[in-house]
RNA sequence: GGGGCAGUGGCGGAAUAGGCAGACGCAUGGGACUUAAAAUCCCUGGGGCGAAAGCCCGUGUGGGUUCGAUUCCCACCUGCCCCA
């Protein structure tokens, strides 16, 4: 046996870990804490793929190796376990969701455990378990008496087929991404959430915390602040006044007509009679278009639109201009209508081009004849701002509308109210009733939790209502106050409701008595480093900083922010091979011939293509006979070495047979394989070897920066070619390779802990104190540099680490080949850079 | 349409306050050991010319700055992501 026997030794560490409560959550309070955090997974019924492993190895060994600095380390795993395809799948093998959930869970936990990930699973949640959800209902209930939940009628997207609102992006082309049934857009009553109220405080909250750049810049776009101007327009002959708002105050004098979105209120009563019929008709056919198709036109696509023959006063001319109804005015943003500047918006410009309608330039700069010119630049043609530049001019024009009451300095968001409500079973109840005189009451926090009615059916009723109306007995109840009838809310919470607080929950999984305990919670948060894929930049990050900066107003939580540290690992990728007619195929249905690719046994040629690793793309590998073949370690350390933790490279099974090698050789440093019992190499001698001795320091001084950097990569390849040098060696200190096992360790825990176990290690060394590094073994005495003569280099010489400029640049000289290079030309410059190179430019 | 990130051997990737391009691993080829294989160990490992020493070219393309550019600047091409 060349190697170590994985399939014995993982699971005694397994075993042994869980027998001894290894990592279960200390409770001393006199060390440093630090919680790391992964984004818990929906726990779908494919399981797991090689891809999934790689955030959680990454944070285990963040959170192995704190342990052993000596840190207090909170690390946990969950379950996001209410949502819309265990319905489906729950409908489809008639079976209820809790029964398919429980399913999948059990499957991704014995998946992750394979895998050694030091979790405390005492602290182990799932969102959809009552005793979890009851407290997701207890901080409902605290945003709705804060009035930051409410009821509206707001326009959805509406599945007929499916019976249930959609999200916009699940929604593509007017159809259901997943299953092409239509989707149309109606006004239904819905529960918001009022995320606009702390749209300031999410994007100031952004500024100290530690996450990427792009992320945060996401945020920030998404929720779109913009300083403008709203502006009171009077309609011609009639005592109504369209309010637009503009960031652009400044270019008011070049308005030169008023547009409004076809669903703006106002647009059947101002409508000339004449126009009546073309404006009715634009109309429907805007509104047959979604939102998004009306966007996503580039600015200087041909325009569409209609006058409605009604006109406005220009509120500083007093100028008679057109009103117009187009689409590409959205009624979701702003006021809903706009004044146009075809100078100086591209928009606007396109749309004057069109409709030959009046383009006067306020900017000057540009030919607004041919295009806008969106530059800055003094004014013209605009009376008390002429000569200004666009930021003074903003700031007088907005001072003169307020002083004359025709309009106010304003502040824009592209951030939307949280849609809260769906027509779905699998989701948290509202704790909320409905009284008989038609107004809603929250149940009290000790009725909670509201758990779920029992149901055999998940499809909404005949007429439409969500599917817990079906449960007629539990809709009917009482008002525990005054014993009056009442109905309960039948729409329960989208699946971003449980995912909003549960790193919480982690704090205290266990207490019935409240959500966390307070005292905890001053100890653990903020989470100090938390992994997971990007896509979640916006919606699931930005609606947990919402809810926990609403916890932190009440005092329930103290800090503002919920995570110090964000980090995106990358996602795995892998060949995925499709036929013409699209259906995808799994390698092994695969043959290659003569350089192309086709379905084993047939002529059907597939194409090949990168795709993320997923089920169904038929091009994922499984964990579980990774671990079998090679075992957990190798597994752990291929994720790491593959890549930078936030790339996603092409997965490559002989890559696990790589560091797999690599941990063989770690095993017969430490275990003669003839024998099976320890080395003869090791030694408890002091031994003089400087170079192996530097390369463990490097070794030890780059994985321990790694754990900060989570640049496992370089750190991991640092350790093969120390444990290359070692091999090669004849003799190596005992102390040595117990340092490159500890240093090892969080990386593959189960073949170091043999290791340790056989050097004489005691109990385990999860909390083995971490190997130092010292500096001054990392210098060296003689070092190697390179010598260019003008600039393209020649040679390379050894001198003395600690030589100067004068004794460089000599040695250089001295060198044969340099000096035939040197020789009959000119020196004219010689460069020295200490530790790299001597240049000598001759000519 | 806008913004961001990236492009390095057959492959994943290393190296950027500008300083020996290709660490480490995979795949490949050769050798040792072996009856043989597996495993292990050693060597090779961007391209061209050359017997060799060595020389020339080479980090998407084209320019620029510099003694010196994968790294900085400009333009372009391609890919991915986000937004529209």
């Amino acid at each position: 046996m060349a190697g170590y026997d994985h399939r014995s030794i993982d699971g005694k560490w397994q075993e042994r870990w869980r027998a001894r409560d290894t990592f279960a959550t200390p409770t001393r309070r006199d060390l440093p804490k630090y919680y790391v955090l992964d984004m818990f997974p929906y726990p779908s019924g494919a399981g797991l793929h090689v891809g999934h492993p790689k955030g959680y190895v990454a944070t285990d060994v963040v959170a192995r190796a704190r342990r052993m600095m000596g840190y207090n380390v909170l690390r946990v795993m969950g379950w996001d376990s209410f949502g819309l395809p265990a319905e489906r799948q729950a409908v489809r093998e008639g079976k209820h969701p809790r029964e398919i959930t429980e399913r999948n869970i059990r499957t991704f936990k014995t998946q992750l455990e394979r895998l050694g990930l030091s979790y405390d699973w005492s602290r182990e949640l799932a969102t959809s378990d009552p005793g979890y959800y009851k407290w997701t209902q207890w901080i409902f209930l605290k945003l709705y008496d804060k009035g930051l939940a409410y009821q509206a009628e707001v326009p959805v997207n509406w599945c007929p087929a499916l019976g249930t609102v959609l999200a916009n992006e699940e929604v593509q082309d007017g159809r259901y991404v997943e299953t092409g049934d239509p989707v149309e857009r109606r006004t239904m009553k819905q529960w918001m959430l009022r995320i606009t109220e702390y749209a300031d405080r999410l994007l100031d909250g952004l500024d100290g915390l530690e996450w990427p750049e792009g992320i945060k810049e996401m945020q920030r776009h998404w929720i779109g602040r913009s300083v403008g101007a709203e502006i009171r327009f009077t309609v011609e002959d009639r005592e109504r006044e369209i309010e637009v708002f503009t960031t652009r105050p400044d270019t008011l004098f070049g308005a030169t007509y008023l547009v409004l979105a076809p669903e703006h209120e106002l647009v059947g009563e101002i409508t000339s009679e004449a126009q009546r019929g073309a404006v009715d008709r634009y109309v429907a056919e805007a509104l047959a278009r979604s939102e998004r198709d009306r966007v996503s036109e580039a600015a200087e696509a041909k325009k569409t639109g209609v006058a409605t023959g009604a006109r406005a006063i220009h509120p500083v001319t007093g100028e008679s201009i057109p009103i117009w109804i187009a689409d590409y005015v959205l009624a979701s943003y702003g006021t809903g209508a706009i004044y146009a500047c075809p100078a100086h918006d591209e928009r606007d410009h396109a749309f004057a081009m069109q409709f030959d309608l009046p383009i006067r330039e306020v900017v000057a700069g540009g030919d607004t004849s041919r295009e806008a010119y969106l530059g800055d630049g003094p004014h013209v043609n605009s009376d008390f701002l002429d000569g200004l530049y666009t930021e003074d001019a903003k700031a007088k024009m907005t001072a003169w509308l307020e002083e004359r009451g025709k309009g106010t300095r304003q502040v824009n968001y592209r951030l939307r109210d949280w849609l809260f409500s769906r027509q779905r079973y699998w989701g948290e109840p509202f704790p909320i009733l409905e009284l008989e005189d038609g107004t809603t009451k929250p149940v009290p926090e000790s009725e909670l939790p509201v758990v779920l009615p029992e149901l055999d059916a998940y499809k909404p009723t005949e007429d439409g209502r969500p599917p817990l109306a079906r449960a007629e007995d539990w809709v009917q109840t009482r008002d525990p106050d005054t014993g009056e009838p009442a109905r309960r809310e039948t729409n329960t919470m989208p699946q971003w409701a449980g995912s909003c607080w549960y790193y919480l929950r982690f704090i205290s999984p266990t207490d019935d008595a409240q959500a966390w305990d307070p005292a905890e919670e001053r100890h653990w948060m903020p989470v100090d480093l938390y992994v997971g894929g990007a896509e979640h930049a916006t919606l699931h990050l930005l609606y947990s900083r919402f809810w926990h900066h609403v916890l932190y107003d009440l005092g329930l939580v103290s800090t503002p922010e919920p995570f110090q540290r964000l980090f995106n690992q990358g996602m795995i990728h892998a060949t995925a091979y499709q036929d013409a007619r699209g259906r995808y195929y799994g390698t092994d249905e695969i043959e290659e011939r003569a350089g192309r690719f086709f379905v084993a046994g047939s002529d059907t040629e597939v194409s090949t293509k990168r795709e993320k690793m997923s089920k169904s793309k038929m091009n994922v590998v499984n964990p579980d006979e990774m671990c079998e073949t090679y075992g957990a370690d190798a597994l752990r350390l291929y994720e790491l070495f593959m890549g930078p933790l936030e790339e996603g490279p092409d997965w490559d099974t002989s890559g696990v047979a790589g560091t797999r090698r690599f941990l063989d050789r770690v095993w017969r440093l430490v275990v003669d394989p003839a024998t099976g019992s320890l080395s003869e190499k090791l030694t408890d001698e002091d031994i003089e070897n400087r170079e192996l001795e530097r390369a463990l320091h490097s070794a030890i001084k780059k994985v321990s920066e790694a754990v900060e950097t989570l640049r496992f990569n370089t750190a991991i390849s640092e350790m093969m070619v120390f444990v290359n040098e070692a091999t090669k060696a004849g003799a190596i200190p005992r102390s040595w390779v117990i340092a490159l096992v500890k240093a090892l360790a969080p990386f593959a825990p189960h073949v170091c802990e043999e290791l340790w176990e056989r050097l004489g290690g005691e109990e385990s060394l999860a909390y083995a104190p971490w190997p130092a590094y010292d500096e001054a073994k990392l210098a060296r005495e003689t070092i190697t540099i390179a010598v260019q003569v003008s600039g393209k280099t020649r040679a390379t010489i050894d001198i003395p680490a600690e030589a100067g400029e004068a004794e460089a640049i000599a040695a250089a000289k001295a060198d044969a080949k340099i000096a035939s290079h040197i020789e009959g030309k000119r020196l004219v410059r010689e460069i020295f850079v200490p530790g790299r190179l001597v240049n000598l430019v001759a000519k």
